[in-house]
DNA sequence: ATATATGCAAATATTTTGCAGGAGT
DNA sequence: ACTCCTGCAAAATATTTGCATATAT
């Protein structure tokens, strides 16, 4: 459970031969270490304070290469894409009431259990997700 | 693994006092039933046939109004939100190469999974949602 | 009459794309 | 020069909302 750090997601870029713009770098250094899980949106009102013209399609286009360099991780949870600087294999609890995301560990011998690595036959799984909905240790104490 | 009907859809929306409209018998008429996970668009493009005028609206209200009344369920697997009819607890595997969703068991004895049941320390687990990505079956040959 | 539903349009949200100009090699 | 990148704008896609009209008690 340990987020990348800038260096992580911009040596990702520059093995990708992708230029260290001062865009990008800013970028990177927004998500780094975010457990948040911000939107592109997110993202780039943070960064128009340092980058009043840095457009969403840059957000958007760094965000994609940070994905493909396994810098970060997008989660679709429902609205809008967020991006997961964790690329450690985990899942993610969704509070019903206050929407916080939190990044969960796997349960330990999780991959042991058989019948989910094999839900379909000829399925080919290649990884498989979790959401936990539900309300948060907050909320829960607030409900 | 049981799709609801035309009739349980219809069922819901009358517990619920709402009215039975023509446009909402045809929406649950074409959700029900249908193993393909359809988005709001499709039903709308396969109504517009019966009822040309039918508006994106109708259909979204519907939607949400059956989803509220257990008719179905919302799937947010990333791209627009899809409908399945089928309510009972289960997961999903989408294929990445053709997009087909299927719909999964749930592995037996899958709920006495301590460590999956508090995943965080406080939260109040109301229901975990899995999907499986990976190739389907044809999908897997092929490559 | 009253309450609710529909269609239409527009607003809002999200993501992608095309292109002219710009920076670095 | 060449390649890749950026900003801007617009398109494409997805969802929600307001309101006048229509429909059914």
């Amino acid at each position: 459970m340990v987020l990348n750090t800038t260096a992580d997601l911009v040596a990702g870029l520059k093995r990708a031969g992708l230029k260290l713009t001062p865009q990008r770098l800013a970028i990177a250094e927004c998500l780094a270490g975010d457990g948040t899980h911000p939107t592109a949106q997110e993202l780039h009102q943070r960064l128009t304070e340092r980058f009043p013209s840095m457009s969403m399609a840059t957000v958007y286009n760094t965000l994609s290469a940070l994905t493909r360099t396994a810098g970060c991780r997008e989660l679709d949870l429902g609205g809008a894409t967020r991006f997961d600087p964790n690329v450690t294999p985990h899942d993610h609890a969704v509070c019903e009431r206050c929407g916080a995301i939190r990044d969960v560990e796997l349960s330990p011998g999780y991959d042991a259990t058989a019948g989910e690595q094999c839900p379909l036959p000829g399925f080919r799984v290649e990884r498989i997700e979790r959401v936990y909905r539900g309300l948060c240790a907050q909320c829960a104490k607030a409900a």
